[in-house]
DNA sequence: GACACAAACGAACGGTCGTACTATTTTATA
DNA sequence: TATAAAATAGTACGACCGTTCGTTTGTGTC
């Protein structure tokens, strides 16, 4: 790999831990500057512009996405299992920058701003809940749960689950946000049998 | 009401506005001024500083939502209809200005950043928490649900269920959004029996 | 109508924003 | 090691940021 790919990626890993924090909208080329220890115009020229930057640091996310949480998930057995370990990276995922999902974060920045940032963000959302669906209904395959269960709406209440653990993990601090997640998963899978 | 007021009310309500949709952080002076069509500075004079501005801009959500969702769901019957109230209430409360609830915005805006703005966010949420947790015993009393139901986490189930709303609403622009919602609680509410 | 005060304005401040240039340094290749 | 190319730095730009200032306009009272 060449010397600017590298830097380029050095970058897009800086990047991608302060938009975890101020968000990718608040994420500036000059912070980014400081935090990396280039000048300004340096680290620019990697990019054509701050929307560019701000489109690789999301595809960065997914890849660190589906490396650290979807592909090893599908490594786990089929049905149950795989949704459990879908879900417990998930949480993983969630407390591995300071500032949580990136995911989260954009979508309520980017939920009202058309764009092609929140054309990219819906299209990775949209995916990763397609991913949680077809566990689903492999689970049901599987004949780990009911037949007649609905996979969109189970998929739905695990992502309500998922984004409540933010919210009191990160915004209350609260020590029990974890169990709780982990119990709200627990509960939604035993009646999904 | 003197003069003053009305204005900086007028203020207050274009800002909530705004921040719904740019976020609170996003929000800045100079743009607030032309929505309301006022010079910067005879805007800024009605404060003192922005994180001033942005506070009241909290504390206007805040009322605004026990005007629009608490009170009136309070004044339901106790028990399960009152949460049902609160539940619905809330959705609309979601869909009512552009950028949907700002406390949504406004969470995944400061929860990585201390201050007076993220102490006051925190305390508001805690308070609705503990508000739909108190709504919960009170279907515990009255019989409405099993008195071995655990009301906080049912509180953090319900909580999951309306910010999966806000994504599948907001980002995903879904249209089954609002009955997706309305069955998780159901199926919820039906399971505490 | 004179007066005091409240309310809004216009201009300017030092900073930072994203971006466009040119210049310099570093790297890779012949 | 010379040279071309790639990578980084330096400088400057117009726009906007939050904030301060002195001034003007509006409002209500005696």
């Amino acid at each position: 790999m060449s010397k600017g790919q590298e830097t380029k990626e050095r970058i897009l890993g800086r990047a991608l831990d302060i938009a975890s924090t101020v968000g990718i909208e608040g994420l500036s080329i000059g912070e980014l500057a400081k935090a990396t220890e280039m000048s300004k115009s340096g680290l620019f020229a990697h990019f054509e512009s701050k929307e560019a930057l701000q489109l690789e640091v999301l595809e960065t996310a997914s890849a660190e996405f589906a490396d650290l949480v979807v592909k090893p998930a599908l490594r786990e057995p089929r049905g149950e299992p795989r949704i459990r370990a879908m879900f417990d990276r998930w949480l993983a995922w969630e407390t591995l920058r300071t500032g949580g999902c990136p995911f989260m974060a954009a979508t309520f920045e980017l939920d009202d701003r058309p764009g092609r940032l929140r054309d990219t963000l819906e299209a990775t959302q949209r995916e990763w809940i397609d991913t949680l669906t077809r566990a689903i209904q492999i689970a049901m395959d599987e004949g780990h749960f009911h037949p007649d269960i609905d996979a969109d709406q189970l998929a739905y209440e695990i992502y309500g689950v998922f984004m409540a653990f933010h919210l009191y993990h990160r915004l209350l601090r609260d020590s029990d946000a974890r169990r709780r997640a982990t119990d709200a998963l627990d509960y939604l899978l035993r009646s999904a049998k």
